[in-house]
DNA sequence: CTGTTAGCGCCTTCAC
DNA sequence: GTGAAGGCGCTAACAG
């Protein structure tokens, strides 16, 4: 028995009363308000009739709905859905529906969701995902479009965050992606370490060469400058750091002592990558990785890394975008965390 | 300068037509059709005044949504994640937007979601989370519940579909889990390995009960039962996997020869626990999980597994959910991968 | 405090 | 083939 949905005047009806104060004593109003026993009789006949309202309904009539849209490039990458989790925990707090929209890395996809969630006219937007480096021919005129969008949405009084890196003035919950490297090549440094690599991820993607010129810089500055040979790009996945690794490893010259891939799950096909070639991990190279993605953290040897608060980066960057953050946050410092496969050396 | 959004009859009057006739121009109508050049003038006037529909508008039109539902029990965890990529992936393709809800493995949650997805009259909706196992007190009771709503649902002429186990008689992309664990056992039997232990996961989830027991019945059937001292309950995550670990090696008797996890995640943290107590593995005890997640296929040694392609699963279980599967498919077996964490023996 | 009345943006019979 | 008009379920002025 298909049965239709019941309607707020059906409640209505039954109760012996007007819509509106149908829709006040289930709604609440903001100027009026309805009488006790009325109340509890529309009350009680919503809940004997099954009612719920219709969403698509409410947001026609209050102009906007109750939706959060999610932007990630790709939510089977551990770093996105944990950023992920925490924006779905603050979001239910708030009584908002996600929408997720996953763009596996398409840049034309991430600018037509966001214009998506625009006319649907969600309560907010998150876009968790790296801008991308303006050196590359359409990356700028991408992000430009991303920000003039985006800031129409907001303009129209819809919130935004992004997550990573600023987006025009947009809301950012900033990382700290070039201190953190750095900080990782002087832990490094400190533990003996004087000849490196980088795995630098693709090049058109902010964070990855933030991360890779934070960690150059630092070397520079200890004095152990990496060479443009010892950096190699790759995709943002296991097997562009397994494939970057091999590449690091096939080089004349022999392996650097210590590889920084510029996330965990590179570090992990590195990992990999060494150890098929016959060689071992910390013994013939150290590697470290970046994110701390906590499925990742039991790899053996256990993976230096620097923690990033994923979840709670969504978390925050949910209620910056709802305006319940206060002031813009301060940029998230990752911490690093030395472990077994970069011993002191 | 907050640009509200472009109406339809904006783009109407804009093109100088009716309402109606723009409607058609830009949806396509069933019935009526529109002369080609009034189609060509109206849809290039939406596009240069940036026009597109609005989805609630639309919805409330024509009675449904474009929305599809997918409720996970936590979106953190590679299982879910890796199936919400294939479900956002197919929903894309059939023009859907996909509203996701992580539950936390709270049922009351997961139902609560149910019934917004209905009352939004989603297209759709995906339950990705494992039932429960009858015998927990209201393990029964909440998933009947869920049975209830989601065939009202479907009544209504939404789409359902669930991934792992029945439900009722819903639409269902099953996973045999029983007969992945088994053959597993049977392979490690092969490789040598005579006394077992299992880290059971949850007891109330139908998914870690269903490989646990088919696990064991195998072993029975090979002349090895694993003793109920053998078999340790635990949450399904890294910690739960470590504790479960932690608890068998305890035990007076020595660890057994190997040990399942019932998911990667915890054989992971099992793994781990093994090193933390001056062990090795698969030197002292050889370790196997079940999933076949991606990001943990390179943890050293190498994880035996039972592969379960859990994105075509996500993509299986939304063209199911759309009357796009032809009939209910078959279930979805296992392929054991031997790797180095459980050597020949 | 309660009820009446417009719409919100779009689709869809129904006339032309 | 095109346009006018009603209505989807609800909220938010407006009266009373």
């Amino acid at each position: 028995m298909p049965d239709a949905p019941v309607t707020l005047s059906q409640v209505a009806r039954e109760a012996g009363v007007s819509l509106a104060t149908a829709s006040r004593a289930i709604n609440g109003s903001a100027t009026r308000s309805v009488r006790e026993d009325l109340r509890e009789r529309v009350l009680e006949t919503a809940r004997r009739l099954g009612y719920s309202p219709d969403p698509s309904a409410q947001a026609m009539a209050r102009g906007r709905t109750t939706a959060l849209g999610l932007v990630v490039h790709d939510i089977a990458d551990p770093y996105f859905s944990t950023i992920a989790a925490g924006v779905a925990d603050a979001a239910e707090r708030e009584g908002l529906i996600v929408t997720l929209a996953s763009t596996q890395h398409r840049p034309d996809r991430e600018l037509a969701f966001v214009e998506l969630a625009r006319r649907q006219r969600s309560r907010a937007i998150i876009l968790a995902g790296s801008r991308l480096v303006p050196a590359g021919e359409d990356g700028a005129a991408h992000d430009a479009a991303l920000r003039d969008s985006l800031t129409a949405f907001r303009d129209a009084g819809g919130g935004v965050a992004t997550i990573g890196q600023a987006l025009g003035d947009l809301p950012v919950v900033e990382i700290d992606n070039a201190g953190g490297a750095g900080a990782l090549a002087r832990a490094l440094h400190d533990a003996g370490y004087r000849r490196f690599g980088v795995l630098a991820g693709p090049a058109r993607l902010r964070t990855a060469a933030d991360r890779t010129a934070g960690f150059r810089e630092a070397l520079v500055e200890l004095g152990c400058a990496a060479s443009d040979d010892d950096v190699v790009p790759g995709e943002f996945t296991r097997d562009g750091g397994y494939n970057a690794m091999s590449a690091l490893l096939d080089r004349a010259g022999g392996p650097p002592e210590a590889v920084f891939a510029v996330n965990d799950v590179m570090a992990v096909g590195a990992m990999a990558a060494v150890r098929d070639a016959g060689l071992s991990v910390p013994g013939d190279v150290a590697v470290a990785g970046f994110d701390d993605i906590h499925t990742l953290r039991d790899v053996a040897p256990r993976l230096t890394t620097v923690r990033i608060p994923l979840d709670e980066i969504g978390a925050l960057a949910t209620r910056l975008a709802l305006g319940r953050a206060g002031d813009e946050p301060a940029p998230v410092r990752g911490e690093v965390v030395l472990r077994d496969s970069t011993p002191l050396r």
